[in-house]
DNA sequence: GGTATAAGTTACCGACTGGTAACATACCTG
DNA sequence: CAGGTATGTTACCAGTCGGTAACTTATACC
């Protein structure tokens, strides 16, 4: 599924085992400035020789790093991607086993996230605002992205032992990217994504079976 | 790159004058294409030579009526913002007096919206993920609009007696907006829009004064 | 019919963008 | 030191985009 199209496929950005024995600091200079840019100004936004300056590098040194333009928005797609669900997972992992802990446990640290004065919301959501071409990798792969949030939500919600998993799991999935969206307005912690928690708390409740306090 | 060569496409090619009694024929033509591409593709995805061609006509007669293509995006954006308006209003003047009901009209309105083809979300706060420069007037349109967005579900949610109306219509808002921002990515009526009824419906009843069935 | 005005046509400009060629330099390693 | 590899530098190309000039044609209205 993961299958990379671009040609180039490091999974691994760490210091590793790359052919030469030398770190290429440049191309991870440029894909961390990239990542950047992409976010705060939108993929539209940035062009490449932007990117390459702002690494302290320049044009050619980046397209020796990458193949084109269109193949660093992928990579920086799934960067972000990867980041997401650790960023999940670290979430969630306080509270195993107890599912209705670990979405609220989401939501505090989407609050949490939202706080920061650098947050533009779901970087793979504003890129599918922006690549409104057509059937693309990237479009596809923002695709799989969201269903797969979908999905978890959905098994958490069943895990839960909610009556109606799916939809308990779409509104919160729809709580969620609310509170992405309205973040791009909104400015730090005055949006309405400060009631979220409540509204996800009200929710599982309506779902769960009646359950002694 | 999908640069589709954009046929002709006039409705009314035919002999005679264009809709007698009209006065700028041209500019309406423009500005009706313009609105169209410009949600379909984005704003940055749409050049105003395509609009011109698009509206067949040309670029000169683009800049005969439209000082510049900002200014164009701007009339774009407030067009959008009344049209969407006369929708809510007309989803609302359903349920005079009976602010639950609206709100619910509201969504189901959405839903129905949601199911076209041709949506693809809220056309202000797609332009939000695009226009990320600065405090320019585009931005600050959009926030406008966002904000009213949220007083009016703020007084609607008072209106129908809720506790904590400003966290039940920010909790709407989430849901709203959510609706918007997955219904760019998952296709007609498949994705998690489909739940907001439900919760809506949920969260309005948790904020009501208990009251008999 | 004649004239003012709206609209189409062509050509062009400057700026920018993605992408490449050719060459020069640093640096690390054998 | 030699030599390969990574990087920097400059210049350039082709395409696109916003915007304008100058001219021609069609339309409307008196």
């Amino acid at each position: 599924m993961s299958s990379d199209t671009t040609g180039i496929s490091r999974d691994d950005c760490g210091p590793g085992p790359l052919p030469a024995g030398g770190k290429s600091r440049v191309r991870d200079r440029i894909f961390e400035t990239a990542c950047e840019l992409f976010y705060r100004h939108g993929i539209h936004g940035v062009g490449v020789d932007a990117i390459a300056a702002e690494a302290g590098s320049n044009k050619m040194s980046f397209y020796r790093s990458f193949a084109s333009k269109d193949a660093l928005v992928a990579e920086y797609l799934r960067e972000q991607e990867r980041e997401y669900w650790a960023w999940w997972d670290a979430a969630v992992a306080r509270h195993p086993d107890d599912p209705r802990r670990q979405v609220e446990a989401l939501f505090e640290a989407q609050l949490e996230i939202a706080k920061s004065n650098e947050c533009r919301g779901c970087a793979l959501g504003n890129a599918a605002a922006e690549i409104t071409d057509d059937e693309d990798e990237l479009s596809t792969l923002v695709r799989a992205y969201k269903d797969k949030v979908r999905k978890r939500l959905h098994a958490m919600a069943r895990a839960m032992g909610a009556r109606d998993a799916e939809v308990l799991g779409d509104a919160l999935m729809l709580l969620l990217d609310g509170g992405y969206f309205t973040r791009l307005i909104f400015p730090l912690g005055s949006g309405p994504i400060s009631a979220a928690l409540s509204a996800v708390r009200t929710l599982i409740e309506a779902h769960l079976p009646k359950s002694p306090a």
